[in-house]
DNA sequence: CAGTGAGCGAGCTTCCGCTTGACTT
């Protein structure tokens, strides 16, 4: 006989608490929803009140048979999900879907997994609050509306298995216009001044000063330090100012990802799968958390360790408060469980997370820096602008002993940090100077990280889903992530040494991209086309505003049904009229007339994706067809370009008394060879692969080929032990089986073989998603 | 995995948020 179950939304959680709880208690987890709509189908009743139509999710099935069964021989049920608004509908869940009792059930809440807010929590149950589960109903069936309308629009309109959503179209639009930004930036050009100075009567005291004003071309700039060959030059005022810093709260899930993928080179996915590890070992909190909120727990014991590793005079207890609006803060910030354990065992990676962690969490409790900020300016007898030196001294430096002592280089040593002792009035040798020109940038693309911050900017996601929408808008292919190497650049300098102005040109490197997002030709197109016809889910501030009328719903101003009945009707109309009144959306450019046959030639977006096309669909002849290449784009494609595509397929000569010929398929370019493929790597251009070249490829597969094989027999031909990706693996007639840990691959007799084909067990598993095209 | 692209039509694809394993050839 159980006498109260408790469940909760983590497996991690529940072990945690259950401790906590005594022997009377038993803690399971619901593993988060378990009743979600039908993938399948719209699961919207639009005729009926937008009726959704729940169903156990698959994975769920089992677990609620269990709690089921659980909760029947429990004396009393605490529905113990987070305090959000999705916490509250799976309570709402599992309240129905195992036929609970009102009286035999109690909804009790606490955003921190310590032993006094469980107990406390305990003491002060509560009914389940309907109006915040209406709100994450009327949030879920939007969703639904939004993303199963507009999906099908674009299969018929743009390509098929694409998708459209409130949250991952807006992240696509957000990468679209950034390129366009980029596009349509103009880079400037100026001349900056810099002259290093010694002072007078002061051996190797230098200092180095920056012209206040930039010059706008090469002659302004020349004549100004031509200008300066007669200067004299002195100290015209010393300015010293204290400052300070204080340090950033503790880590949010959008804070550890950005600082993970900036100082450890993280990507956002690798970041979460760390931190759920960590989380598991019971190393630090739950990691999908929108709050900047420590326990009381957790700053008492971050006061003691701080004063114990630096001094009293380091500890400075923060309470930090949330500016992100659409915030719902059900958990703490991230931090580590236990602040004395100031390092891990484990991989490096894991390691390098858990001290960015701590190191945060330690400093958020720590004084802040007191810094001396100097500022001294330098006139010239022969300029009417000062030369102007920044200095910064820390005086004490507070939390960022903290930060020093990891490899951060945002708080490197700036050359600038110290200046030498400097007064008014003081005369100045000069050294040197310069004037280099320098060009405007134009604005950054975002990295994974710097797209998340920006979501949650604008109240769009949650810390459970920036991880999956990114990968989400990947593998759509609206965006790709990539490093792209820019170009060189000349500059001009002039440079005023012993009196004398030289002139000098250099080169550098400019546009480097490295795990950048850049658009694809689909991504651009899909979001001109919602843009044309969406522009209000696509807004900015669209999410912002449901969210507004979720709140109204959630304080019971509003019904849900309502909500959603006043968006859908126009919304609906117009994807209807969209559907019956506009043609097929293919971004179509016209490039130009083919030389040879003097029909137009195209680039569009086809059903496989970017094409071009020789001769008019209308017209009485077959258009030719022609893929382009993975680095070629609809938007910058030349005739020439386009043009060379269809000289393929192309016909190398023969091997081995068989055509060889070279083409480009859907999966890039490939040799073709007695019916079989070969594929040509990037290093080789197939417009001028040789014949030798293509054999070369061919050799090379065979002899791959020929490694892949550990075993094979004489006696059955259809039966192979081969080398895979993931290890070995057996395969008979095409069919593919696991082998047995406990067998050694390449000792397995034929016999052994059709031992474990047997087996149903070593047939490989389905795998739970759709498969890739 | 590799001959496509109009149109015919079958049958498929798709959302966001809450949670972990299972497991890929």
């Amino acid at each position: 006989m159980i006498k109260n179950l408790v469940i909760v939304e983590s497996p991690a959680k529940a072990k945690t608490i259950e401790k906590f709880l005594g022997n009377e208690f038993i803690v399971r987890s619901s593993f988060g929803h378990i009743v979600d709509l039908n993938s399948k189908k719209l699961s919207v009743d639009v005729e009926q009140d937008f009726a959704p139509q729940y169903e156990v999710s698959p994975d769920k099935k089992k677990l609620v048979t269990e709690l089921k069964k659980m909760a029947k021989e429990a004396e009393l049920v605490w529905l113990a999900s987070d305090e959000d608004r999705e916490g509250e509908a799976i309570s709402w869940h599992l309240f129905n879907t195992l036929g609970l009792k009102a009286e035999s059930s109690k909804r009790i809440v606490f955003h921190e997994i310590t032993k006094t807010a469980i107990l406390n929590a305990i003491e002060h149950p509560r009914s389940i609050d309907k109006n915040l589960v209406d709100a994450q109903q009327a949030r879920r069936v939007l969703d639904r509306l939004v993303g199963y309308e507009l999906s099908p629009l674009l299969w018929k309109k743009v390509k098929p298995s694409l998708s459209a959503g409130r949250v991952q179209s807006v992240a696509v639009r957000l990468i679209v216009e950034r390129e366009e930004e980029i596009k349509n930036f103009e880079s400037v050009s100026y001349f900056r001044t810099l002259a290093e100075f010694q002072i007078q009567g002061k051996k190797g005291q230098t200092i180095i000063a920056e012209y206040s004003e930039r010059f706008k071309s090469a002659e302004e700039a020349e004549t100004f330090l031509k200008k300066q060959v007669s200067g004299l030059f002195s100290v015209h005022s010393v300015e010293k100012k204290p400052g300070k810093k204080s340090p950033a709260p503790p880590f949010t899930t959008s804070t550890l990802q950005q600082e993970a993928s900036r100082k450890l080179g993280y990507s956002v996915a690798n970041t979460m799968r760390i931190a759920q590890n960590l989380y598991e070992s019971g190393l630090i909190t739950y990691m999908r958390t929108d709050s900047v909120n420590l326990s009381d727990l957790a700053l008492n014991t971050t006061r003691a360790e701080v004063e114990k590793l630096y001094g009293s005079e380091y500890v400075k207890t923060r309470r930090f408060k949330t500016k992100n609006k659409g915030a719902q803060e059900a958990h703490e910030a991230i931090r580590p469980t236990y602040i004395d354990r100031t390092s891990i065992e484990g991989s490096r990676e894991v390691k390098k997370l858990y001290d960015l962690i701590w190191k945060r969490t330690v400093a958020s409790q720590m004084s802040e820096a007191r810094l001396e900020k100097t500022n001294v300016e330098i006139q010239s007898t022969e300029a009417d602008k000062m030369f102007v030196a920044q200095g910064e001294v820390i005086k004490f430096d507070g939390f960022l002993k903290v930060y020093s002592e990891g490899t951060d280089e945002e708080n490197g040593d700036h050359p600038e940090g110290l200046l030498p002792e400097i007064h008014k009035g003081d005369d100045l040798n000069l050294i040197q100077m310069s004037t280099t020109e320098k060009f405007t940038k134009h604005p950054a693309r975002y990295t994974e990280a710097s797209l998340v911050r920006k979501l949650e900017e604008l109240g769009i996601g949650r810390p459970s889903t920036y991880a999956p929408t990114i990968s989400t808008i990947q593998k759509r292919e609206y965006v790709v992530k990539e490093d792209r190497q820019g170009t060189q650049r000349k500059f001009q300098e002039f440079v005023l040494k012993d009196g004398k102005v030289t002139a000098k040109t250099g080169s550098e490197m400019t546009g480097n991209e490295k795990s950048k997002l850049f658009p694809t030709d689909i991504g651009t197109l899909v979001n001109k086309f919602l843009m044309q016809y969406f522009d209000n889910i696509l807004d900015y501030n669209f999410t912002a505003h449901v969210e507004k009328e979720f709140d109204a719903i959630a304080d019971g101003q509003k019904e849900w049904n309502d909500m959603i009945k006043n968006f859908y009707g126009p919304f609906h109309d117009k994807v209807e009229d969209t559907l019956n009144n506009s043609g097929k959306f293919s971004g179509e450019r016209l490039l130009g007339t083919d030389p040879k046959t003097g029909k137009n030639v195209y680039v569009k977006i086809g059903r496989y994706g970017a094409m071009a096309q020789i001769g008019d669909t209308d017209s009485d002849e077959k258009p030719a067809f022609a893929g382009l290449q993975k680095d070629q784009s609809v938007e910058t494609i030349t005739l020439a370009e386009a043009l060379k595509l269809f000289a393929f397929p192309r016909s190398l000569g023969e091997f081995e008394g068989a055509e060889v010929t070279v083409a480009i398929g859907r999966f890039g370019p490939y040799v073709k060879h007695n019916k079989l493929f070969f594929s040509i790597k990037k290093d080789k251009n197939p417009s001028s692969l040789t014949l030798d070249e293509a054999i070369e490829i061919i050799h090379e597969k065979r002899e791959a080929e020929k490694n892949k094989i550990i075993k094979s027999f004489k006696e059955d031909d259809k039966v192979q032990v081969l080398n895979g990706r993931y290890g070995a693996y057996l395969t008979i007639d095409g069919q593919n089986y696991k082998i047995p840990k406990d067998k050694e691959a390449a000792s397995l007799s034929l016999e052994d073989c059709y031992e474990i084909a047997k087996d149903p067990k070593n047939l490989p598993k389905k795998r739970g998603f759709k498969k890739k095209k």
